[in-house]
DNA sequence: AAATATTTTTAGATAACCCTAAAATATATT
DNA sequence: AATATATTTTAGGGTTATCTAAAAATATTT
């Protein structure tokens, strides 16, 4: 069984290698850990001895299968725990990371089943971010930002591309959540900021910068 | 802050000395905590340090007020949790305590605030045992063991005096539960068992002993 | 391609929590 | 009250996860 703390680094590594695709530096992995690069080779040295990462010295490591799907796991939890805060316990956005942060780890196949079945099977956490099922696979629905959108075009909400809480509060203050509905009402082209319509009534105008990180589907 | 291992310690602590009420020995809490006595006497020396527990040497340890503060904000959170494992997740009373045990030890103010909430702020855990309010409080109800009623005496089961999966069980197996609504319909004098009806209608047959650890009040 | 800079690893330490074995203290027995 | 037994503490170690400082390897610059 795996630690905490290796729990953690899997999950590090999963997201900065994008679900194993590119490996990961030592630095990378400390920054985000908020650990020193030493602690990282060490914690890499053990992982890779127990199977959960391939690791070549000094050209990075990155998840293996097992790894991977450890990860995955975790990942569920954690997306799990964030559609219970907000569905159920009334958090905002910006106040589930920390929280589902601890509550990822606790250990029990039979919580998280009937979590899931209690949540009515989310696919989505309130980020947006798919859910792994049990077998960690994610249905993933194609994604536009909302500033490649042009005049005219409709389309909700379905996740938000920072983890930033100010940028969290700030959606929430312009009453933008995800499935909320959206549509392009005009685009300044000047600075590339958006006039939108918020489920066909209230119009916000967004900046580019904004807009780049609200993603939509149809 | 305590860490996990500190908090389980002042639970148990708090637990064998009844709330305070009497001293515990070093063997009582290795014991509990399937740990051995060396190690208890580490852990109790650095809660003495940090002024949780108050201890004399080789004459047993208690809860500081400090102390009990903080394991009664730890039971707290274990039967909040169990209400919700059994009333929302649908967890037998048998399953509850491991995952509780876990979840116990999330840190988050909010969390603990909204889950009373969203239990409807519950007086008591699925075993009848009384949930501390956020200053400690319990508002305990006067209970009555079952061996102890007469014929025709009708209560409510509030608790169950024994922790032990195969009794709870057993109790699920008759459909006894918390909250099930008793009356003694007969009382056998040879061997003190009881034929009791459950909820106005299904009439079981109990024995002494099992009666003996099922609390009423009315 | 040599020198310099950066990144990564290794070596050695520390803190938390547990252990075993031995010493100290308290309790029970004769 | 002296001795035997049981309990508790101390001493010395092991593991995990972290650290700093130094060494080794890689990457960049001139």
């Amino acid at each position: 069984m795996l630690s905490f703390a290796e729990e953690n680094y899997l999950k590090a590594i999963f997201h900065l290698s994008d679900g194993g695709a590119s490996d990961v530096s030592t630095n990378a992995l400390s920054d985000l850990m908020n650990t020193k690069p030493a602690s990282v080779s060490d914690m890499i040295r053990k992982l890779d001895e127990k199977g959960m990462v391939t690791y070549k010295k000094y050209y990075g490591v990155n998840v293996s299968k097992k790894g991977k799907m450890m990860a995955l796991q975790v990942i569920r939890k954690h997306r799990l725990w964030e559609v219970f805060l907000v569905e159920k316990l009334k958090f905002s956005w910006d106040e589930v990371h920390e929280v589902a942060e601890q509550l990822e780890h606790i250990r029990s196949g039979l919580l998280i089943q009937r979590l899931d079945e209690f949540l009515d099977f989310p696919k989505v956490d309130p980020h947006g971010d798919p859910i792994p099922d049990e077998n960690g696979v994610m249905t993933v629905a194609k994604k536009t930002q909302l500033d490649k959108m042009e005049i005219g075009m409709k389309g909700k909400v379905v996740a938000v591309d920072d983890g930033d809480p100010s940028f969290l509060k700030y959606l929430d203050k312009i009453g933008i959540y995800l499935g909320a509905k959206l549509e392009v009402v005009d685009k300044i082209t000047f600075d590339g900021s958006l006039e939108i319509s918020v489920d066909g009534d209230r119009k916000v105008f967004i900046s580019r910068e904004v807009s780049q990180n609200i993603l939509i589907t149809d």
